[in-house]
RNA sequence: GGCGCCGUAGCCAAGUGGUAAGGCAGAGGUCUGCAAAACCUCCAUUCGUCGGUUCGAUUCCGACCGGCGCCUCCA
């Protein structure tokens, strides 16, 4: 089995051949920082991710970029309309990103250049094309790309059979800038007096201005893989869909002219958009959802990540609140069979789990080298857990081989919900309660509040105390209170369970 | 107008030229004091519509209907 990728430069699946394996080098277009990224961004993230850890799972060396785009017409407009510089501007989100993508449990990049730390090799870029005629200066101090002296513009979005619509966007006739062909394309913007408010101007030989956005990412590329193995070409380049478009088509023309290699990218691979009720997602639409609003809400990442894995990411996904729930059950009940399977782990496979092992591990790897089958590959799973779950139950035991199969696909996934939990034993008289995770111990005669404490620590406290006053009304056969006081828990979303040996467990997501 | 995508059970969603994975929800059962969790069983003769190719199509081709994206410095 070997991995197959979609590439949009071929719109065809390719076995995946990175230029100097073990190593593939890795660049994925981030966000913008002038705002809270939404859950529509960071599907595409999420799709990176995954392809990120199955590289890696799959033994490739993966050195992974993503950029942050922090100088850009939006943070110029909104930073000039609140009075502060771009820099001012962008911190607080770039904050609000790395919190965000530490709770969606996305694997870190190992290099996040930033657009303004970057304007160096932005402009010795420019230079390049302006040496080798590639670029010219426009009339109003600007720098253009000429697309008539790259032949191979348009391969990317197959530009060739299309037919610009004149004036599609209503803007042309408004573009103030004098290019020499309406697709030619800015490398570098001369400096206005509103980029001068917000500190987002830059000296160069060409003239003062701020890098064009599709620079950026060719410049910031190109230096870091020539910095770390001196490569001029990248083996995957990720993104939005919406960056075919002219975003991508502007790097490779620009980068292509520069290096002269006939690539900048082996493999590009763009991720579907994320929908709300059928229309994208996007600030301009209202329809925006963030990871934080998620988190307060309480859903789990866990549950988000399983909710953007069970569709493919080259198929549009509709966020809805059934498809989060669904995600949240899914997810609950992956991290409840993963304890349960943990719990459970022998020295060696029983024969059921030793067969059900190789299915998952075999079903799993061909379904994530089909270009990412996720939706496929957490079908393994399901399959995997209904089977040990079934296996446990006839008292089979999982050994090493098991483990490692289940081991595998979480550490690829990460899709799974464990939420906290404490036992106690009651009923049985068998001294204190068994408490995990916390100490408290209240004794049965003392006053309990009806109503949890403020404080997170004595919750999970008041929780035990309660629950043990449950397992002394079930010894003493007194359900009725028994189930008022599990009504109770549940009410402040602790969940009891019972457990064969007669301890009960208390769980809150 | 150009380029392109999608339409599979109540919801989400894989998939193959030979008669449909998985998840969620739902129904019944086992277990339980009752629950919960787990497990078992059931839940699309059918894959937008109409044609065509084929021994056979949901899967290939065409048309149509419906939804959507890009062509605007949007992931």
């Amino acid at each position: 089995m070997t991995l197959t990728l979609h590439n949009t430069l071929t719109r065809r699946q390719e076995p995946f051949a990175p230029l100097a394996p073990p190593r593939v080098t890795l660049y994925s277009c981030g966000p913008t920082v002038w705002n809270y990224a939404h859950i529509g961004n960071f599907r595409t993230f999420l799709f990176v991710d995954l392809l990120r850890r199955w590289l890696e799972a799959s033994g490739f060396d993966v050195f992974h970029i993503m950029n942050l785009t922090d100088v850009d017409d939006r943070i110029i407009k909104e930073a000039g309309k609140q009075g502060v510089t771009i820099a001012d501007l962008v911190a607080p989100f770039v904050v609000a990103f790395n919190e965000d993508r530490d709770y969606l449990r996305i694997t870190p990049a190992h290099e996040y250049p930033r657009a303004t730390e970057f304007v160096a090799p932005m402009i010795r870029l420019v230079e390049g094309l302006l040496a080798n005629g590639a670029a010219y200066r426009g009339e109003d101090g600007s720098v253009y790309f000429s697309i008539a002296k790259f032949p191979a513009y348009g391969r990317l979005s197959q530009l060739d059979k299309r037919e610009l619509k004149a004036g599609a966007s209503g803007r042309i006739s408004s573009d103030e800038y004098d290019k020499e062909n309406a697709q030619d394309f800015v490398l570098w913007k001369a400096a206005k007096p509103e980029d001068e408010a917000v500190a987002a101007a830059w000296d160069a030989p060409f003239g003062r201005g701020r890098p064009g956005w599709h620079l950026e990412c060719s410049a910031m590329a190109l230096e870091l893989i020539g910095r770390r193995y001196g490569a001029k070409v990248l083996d995957i380049h990720t993104g939005g869909v919406d960056l075919i478009f002219p975003h991508h088509e502007d790097e490779i023309a620009q980068s292509c002219a520069f290096t002269g290699e006939p690539d900048f990218a082996k493999v590009w691979m763009h991720a579907e958009f994320l929908n709300v009720r059928g229309t994208k997602m996007s600030k301009r639409f209202g329809n925006i959802t963030t990871p934080r609003d998620l988190r307060t809400d309480g859903v789990e990442p866990g549950a988000i990540r399983l909710l953007v894995y069970q569709t493919h990411y080259r198929q549009r996904l509709d966020l809805t609140d059934h498809a989060l729930a669904a995600a949240r059950e899914g997810s609950r009940r992956l991290g409840e069979f993963a304890r349960r399977l943990e719990a459970a782990g022998a020295p060696a496979d029983g024969a059921g789990f030793l067969a059900a092992a190789e299915r998952l591990s075999a079903d799993f790897t061909a379904a994530l080298d089909d270009d990412l089958n996720a939706p496929r590959a957490v079908a393994a799973v399901f399959e995997f857990v209904t089977a040990g779950n079934r296996l446990l139950d006839q008292g089979e035991k999982p050994g090493p081989r098991a483990l490692e199969s289940w081991g595998r696909t979480d550490r690829v996934l990460d899709v799974a919900t464990q939420g906290a939990i404490y036992a106690v034993s009651v009923g049985q008289a068998r001294g204190p309660a068994t408490v995990l995770g916390v100490g408290a111990d209240a004794a049965i005669e003392d006053e309990l509040a009806e109503a949890p404490p403020i404080e997170a620590d004595a919750q999970s406290a008041w929780a035990l105390a309660w629950a043990r006053r449950r397992g002394a009304a079930k010894s003493r056969r007194d359900f009725k209170d028994a189930d008022r006081i599990r009504d109770l828990l549940k009410s402040h979303g602790w969940e009891v369970r019972d457990t064969k040996d007669g301890s009960s467990h208390v769980t809150r997501a």
